[in-house]
DNA sequence: CACATTTGAAAGGCAAATGGAG
DNA sequence: CTCCATTTGCCTTTCAAATGTG
């Protein structure tokens, strides 16, 4: 057994979104007919000419800001969207779906809807790490996840442990048993985990290879 | 309040599946790069070439017919396929996720994979809607729900109310209060439910013609 | 009622986990 | 442990049910 899953030194973030490729993006668009749709809080954020802060006095870096957060503070707890949407449902507030949370965090919906879920995320997390540090039972009670059972539940990384493994690899693709030791203790994650990883890593990139043989356009 | 959601008659099917159109379907591929993909039951089962039984013995004919008939029973209890995940998961047998409840309905799964999985679905759901008889607050308990809050759960119509609302609205694309009444009785669902579906089937068909105005190829 | 918008259930993509063979 | 095929779940996306406004 294990407790749960890591805490990723929550560092800060180190690593810069990388705004997407700003302009050169006039190419023949697919076709937006739809007519006058509400812009998403990334594709604003994504085009800084209107600075930080929406015309209706929303503050779209701060958001964009705490929507990252967010998602690496829920990791960190191992818990899933689907977990926090549950959990969200029965407390007081307001109740959201897996698919809301996603959407947040991907700041894929308008700025008005963002702003509204904001504090009720906010105020759930804050709750769920405090009770996270008294001990991971209180967490899991919090949440009404039951202990889980046969199948291991999956694990999802951190975008940084993803970047670190990586990196590792891309160094070494066969580490040795006590270099993975050594990295799983680093990024704090269960010793088993970071060797599967390695394994399907490979395995994806063999895979991928092949197909290039046949030089798909 | 409401008693859930509907059951609409579980009668016999009366609407058959029209196994997918079949030949004339070798147009050019997208490109089938993979090795040699273990084919889904849904595949195998639009190609009746191989018989109903499967190599190893498996009736697919048979499991065909279930998943259908176990997403009509899933639905006329008001069920998401979120909750059916979510309750296996709290009882002794071996637990799925929402995609494995999908995939399964959707036959999109190996034989091998739908052998497995049919007698845990079945087994769960005869239990399912036994503790519906026994009155809904049972099932709610059984499988864990919450009694929802602020917004109104979203309504998932079975695949035959659909046909019918759809043949409704061919017939009449506006009705009446009193029409809108009598199909929400004949259906066996809620009264506001229906009258909103109409409401977004003329929408969604206004925005649809809208975009053939300019004849999209 | 029409219409714009918000939001969730179902479905799809990718990859973490599993299991067999070496 | 490895490789490799396969199973299965988390996250994402789509489409439409629900909501809000005139």
């Amino acid at each position: 057994m294990q407790p749960i899953q890591p805490a990723p030194a929550v560092s800060q973030p180190s690593v810069v979104i990388a705004t997407s490729t700003p302009a050169t993006m006039s190419a023949p668009v697919p076709v937006p007919i739809t007519c006058a749709d509400t812009p998403t809080v990334s594709q604003l954020v994504s085009k800084p000419q209107t600075g930080v802060v929406d015309e209706d006095g929303i503050n779209l870096e701060e958001i964009r800001e705490f929507a990252k957060n967010f998602k690496i503070r829920r990791l960190s707890l191992g818990l899933t969207q689907t977990q926090v949407g549950q959990a969200l449902t029965a407390t007081e507030g307001p109740a959201y779906s897996q698919s809301a949370i996603c959407r947040f965090e991907k700041l894929d919906i308008t700025p008005k809807s963002a702003q509204k879920l904001k504090p009720v995320l906010e105020k759930w997390l804050n709750e769920a790490e405090l009770r996270n540090q008294e001990g991971q039972q209180n967490l899991m009670e919090f949440v009404g996840g039951e202990p889980s059972k046969k199948r291991k539940r999956r694990t999802s990384f951190t975008p940084q442990a993803i970047e670190a493994l990586n990196a590792y690899f891309e160094k070494n693709a066969l580490p040795t048993g006590q270099e993975i030791t050594e990295i799983a203790k680093e990024l704090n994650y269960d010793r088993e985990v970071v060797r599967v990883w390695f394994c399907n890593r490979r395995q994806t990139l063999k895979n991928t290879s092949k197909l290039n043989v046949f030089q798909i356009p």
